[in-house]
DNA sequence: CTTGACCTTGGTGTTTACTCTAAGGTTTAT
DNA sequence: ATAAACCTTAGAGTAAACACCAAGGTCAAG
């Protein structure tokens, strides 16, 4: 049994971070020493290493949660719903890559029209378009 | 002069969004009605359109901070300094799409090898590739 | 037996950009 | 003159995922 502070070293993860779970459902300790201390068991290792894990894909805490809950009891969730939280959250992940994209496209479209030199901003190119509807920047919106 | 009602819907904000801008300094209305009402001059509507667009290409609503004081200041800044922002704004949006797109990868193999099917989630190939290291999921982390 | 490292709880703070509420004053139309 | 629609302020709440703090208890080493 780990004490929370060989636990968040050997999993890299602050102790703050381990209470905070713990007082969030997402991963309690399997017991307690007789001074109050967290033990922490191997179990709890590996579960820690599922959340690393989830996390280090894009999983949120909340979706970490459905999928350990799932875990602990794969006899009654069908591979199906694991498809489907991964699927939804791909989509999610993917929308979001689409809107940043766009960002990043205006975003490079403005920069390379600025000179960037050391005059004043008075004709600057990104903030004429920042300031006027028409102008070589469009698409966004 | 509009009032703050007007003002809101001809820009599609909300008047909430136009007082948390006023509070935290980023538009405020040119003057008051006698009782105290806000008014929004021509100005402050073509203020509020550089800051709708410079926030529908992404930029925070502090980078919008620093966009307008050099707007309204333009003698005394540089195009380089707007490039500037431009392009540490647009690093930041590659660094994002770069980890999202990590996030896509892991998760379509994830998905693509799962079966999604109705049984039991005892075999499912994501949880498993979740608890385990060594699995066909890699690259990650 | 004391120092230092570790642990406890409960609570507050951070970031971003709003959103909502309560309690009340103002304007406009009927 | 009164109802509807609008406006005011200050302040609290939301999401996400922790980070930080104070005041104090515990444990191993020297």
């Amino acid at each position: 049994m780990y004490k929370i502070g060989e636990f968040s070293k050997a999993l890299a993860v602050t102790t703050d971070t381990l209470r905070y779970y713990e007082k969030n459902g997402i991963l309690s300790p399997s017991g307690r020493s007789n001074s109050g201390y967290r033990l922490y068991s191997e179990d709890d290792f590996r579960c820690m290493q599922f959340i690393v894990r989830a996390k280090s894909i894009g999983f949120s805490l909340n979706e970490i949660k459905e999928l350990l809950s799932i875990n602990l009891d794969k006899q009654d969730h069908s591979c199906g719903e694991v498809k489907s939280l991964t699927d939804h959250k791909l989509a999610q992940v993917e929308a979001k890559i689409m809107e940043l994209t766009r960002f990043k496209d205006s975003l490079k479209l403005l920069s390379d029209a600025c000179c960037g030199g050391e005059e004043a901003a008075i004709h600057c190119s990104i903030l004429s378009a920042l300031e006027n509807v028409d102008d070589s920047f469009n698409g966004v919106n």
